[in-house]
RNA sequence: GCUGCUGUAGCUCAGUGGUAGAGCACUUCCUUGGUAAGGAAGAGGUCACGGGUUCAAGUCCCGUCAGCAGCUCCA
């Protein structure tokens, strides 16, 4: 580690640039290198990103193809030896825009308009290419650096659906060869955790054009898993006072009319089907319908708060163009909730809801920042004074459960303010699932209120919240954040005993009609296939424990445990094994630990 | 939805306008194997779907559906 830091500080050293400017100049050297492949390209924008860079561009005579990339690449390590030098100027707006106008660069002098009134215009210069842009940038191209073209597709122009589309070549760059390919194996990595084709592999889910783009059909394999976090979820839920509701999946319009969805989200809601006359609709979300068990009578105050759970599966068009697997899809099941209080119940809430969050996300072993989202600088409705009380409230729930929270200003519901947590994966990406928001705006449309022990009738706050987001994305995550690798609790199956002989088989299903009495997930691998295939198959299911069993253990009453991902063969008595795997079970852990004596 | 690419066996993929292919998986038989693929045979196809060009289309053209990389949008 030490060695490690001090490398990283001469790295820092020696390169006087950071990362994002090598990036930003290596797009600028890719964007010459097609000016000089494609004479006709107009640039729009190229900055560096997280990852590294990309450049958009329109070229009228060709599209870009993945090939295409590696003559781009050879053309650019040319120009860096040629021209190394990079060179800043300053022109006047005026100057500047004659000069795009001249070389029909339009989208750049759209670019020079964007620039605020009171800074300077500056280009940078290198051989025959200049490119408006404020830097900065590395003094040289000819410096050790190392970089490579990734991928092209699509992009509006200034991210406008309603404007061209240009082409986008993305890109990375680092210092070191080292750094680049640790970067090329990270980008194989997540190819390799995905779980579309983890699902396949697997047999765990699928999508079929026979029902449409968007539907996901769940496999035994993966309702297993979905089971067991049903369980878990449902096991807290009840634990900490939520209380099962269960919704129709569709309604009259007019409750959507009465809620504000028609009117604020129709555009995803699946059009109305006439049932005698009267138009019905899918729903899109689950408040509606609670609000009306809560609307159902007068509620007092005595019975606040009152917090109820639904799995409520939701239907929402979504474009054609952004399902993805199961990350993206048009019905899912929120793991929702709508919790109805007074204002002085709320930070107490907030704090039960935040730590049920924390419990469940640790549970599977992800790490996760909160944000506080306060309220929009355009139209929200509610008055400022409570605004204020509920931001103060989020706040203080937050600091009741140990949580601390980033800022998001501004980032809030146009109904009320929120917490959202962002989680990190097993190699670090960042997903976003949980939320918890309050909502002025829904007690108001349905005019929901509670008597108060002064008697006078007072709105209720409502707190929508989703631990998991959707079972469906939540899931799909999962699979990429374990890799296919469930931890014991929720592996589709959880140990495989296998037999070595055939007249070892009987050993073999005593061992697993044992395991099947406590409900554990048991494989009995005892088909005549040669052993070597059937311990290749577990491997490849990912299966936690494979119970190896031969003569001596039979004799013995003992099993060889192999280990998913090891070539362990621990010879341990079975009741060790029920011991270890009951653990693991109850305790819901992440381990699959090595078994020994 | 938009731009580009793709669609051949359950999966991964070859296939030059002229008779539909491989590996794995599957089925059957043989194999009794001590920790990641034993052997042989067999079955499996409306080349996504619908039009068109052509003597002839998996191959070329158009449309539809679906998938992929992004963009816009989102749980």
């Amino acid at each position: 580690m030490a060695s490690d830091a001090k490398a990283a500080a001469k790295e820092v050293q020696v390169e006087p640039f950071p990362l994002s400017t090598l990036r930003h100049s290596v797009s600028h050297l890719m964007a010459s290198a097609v000016a000089k492949l494609y004479p006709n390209v107009k640039f729009g924008f190229g900055p560096s990103i997280e990852h590294g860079f990309y450049y958009d561009l329109e070229i009228p005579e060709h599209s870009l193809e993945e090939k295409d990339l590696r003559r781009i690449e050879k053309e650019m390590r040319k120009i860096a030896k040629r021209s190394p030098e990079l060179v800043r100027t300053s022109l006047s707006r005026d100057e500047a825009r004659a000069q795009l106008a001249a070389q029909d660069q339009t989208y750049k002098v759209e670019a020079v308009d964007l620039i605020p009134k009171d800074e300077e215009i500056t280009f940078y210069t290198h051989g025959d290419w200049s490119d408006l842009c404020e830097g900065p940038h590395l003094d040289r191209l000819d410096r050790d650096y190392h970089f490579k073209l990734l991928s092209v597709a699509g992009a509006y122009w200034r991210g406008d659906e309603k404007r061209p589309m240009l082409q986008r070549i993305y890109g990375t760059a680092f210092w070191t060869q080292e750094a680049l390919d640790a970067h090329l194996a990270w980008l194989e990595e997540v190819k390799l955790r995905d779980h579309r084709r983890i699902g396949t592999d697997q047999d765990l889910f699928s999508v079929h054009p026979e029902a449409g783009a968007g539907f996901v059909f769940w496999h035994p394999r993966l309702g297993v898993v979905r089971h067991e976090i049903e369980k878990f979820w449902w096991e807290e839920h009840e634990a900490r006072g939520y209380k099962p509701v269960y919704s129709p999946h569709v309604s009259r319009e007019t409750l959507f009319a009465v809620s504000g969805h028609l009117e604020n989200y129709g555009e995803m809601m699946y059009p109305a089907m006439d049932l005698e006359e009267q138009p019905y609709r899918v729903k899109p979300m689950n408040c509606p319908g609670h609000s009306l068990i809560y609307k159902d009578r007068g509620r007092s105050y005595r019975e606040l708060p009152m917090r109820w759970a639904e799995l409520g599966t939701v239907y929402r068009y979504e474009k054609s163009g952004v399902v993805h697997g199961m990350l993206r899809v048009r019905g899912f099941t929120q793991d929702d909730s709508h919790i109805f209080c007074t204002p002085d119940q709320l930070a107490g809430e907030i704090a039960g809801v935040l730590d049920l969050v924390k419990l469940m996300l640790t549970t599977f072993g992800f790490d996760y920042t909160a944000y506080l989202a306060t309220r929009p600088v355009e139209k929200s409705i509610g008055e400022d004074a409570i605004w204020k009380a509920a931001t103060a409230a989020l706040g203080e729930g937050a600091k009741l459960a140990g949580i601390p929270l980033e800022l998001d200003d501004g980032g809030g519901a146009f109904y009320g303010p929120k917490i959202d947590f962002k989680v990190k994966d097993a190699i670090g990406r960042e997903w976003q699932n949980s939320t918890v928001q309050c909502d002025f705006n829904l007690p108001e449309r349905f005019d929901l209120e509670y008597t108060d022990s002064d008697g006078q009738k007072k709105r209720p706050i409502m707190i929508h919240r989703a631990v998991l987001g959707s079972l469906e994305r939540f899931v799909g995550g999962l699979i990429e954040h374990f890799a296919g690798r469930f931890p014991f609790w929720l592996a589709p199956e959880q140990i495989a005993v296998i037999p070595i002989r055939e007249e070892h088989a009987d050993y073999a299903r005593s061992l697993a009609a044992k395991l099947e009495a406590e409900h554990f997930r048991v494989d009995c691998m005892d088909d005549p296939s040669h052993m070597n295939k059937r311990i290749k198959q577990a491997q490849e299911r990912q299966v936690p424990y494979m119970l190896v069993v031969g003569e001596r253990e039979e004799a013995d009453g003992t099993c060889a445990v192999r280990r998913r991902g090891t070539r362990d063969q621990a010879v341990v008595p079975f009741e060790r094994v029920l011991e270890v795997v009951r653990d693991l079970r109850s305790r819901r852990s992440l381990e699959v630990p090595a078994l020994d004596t």
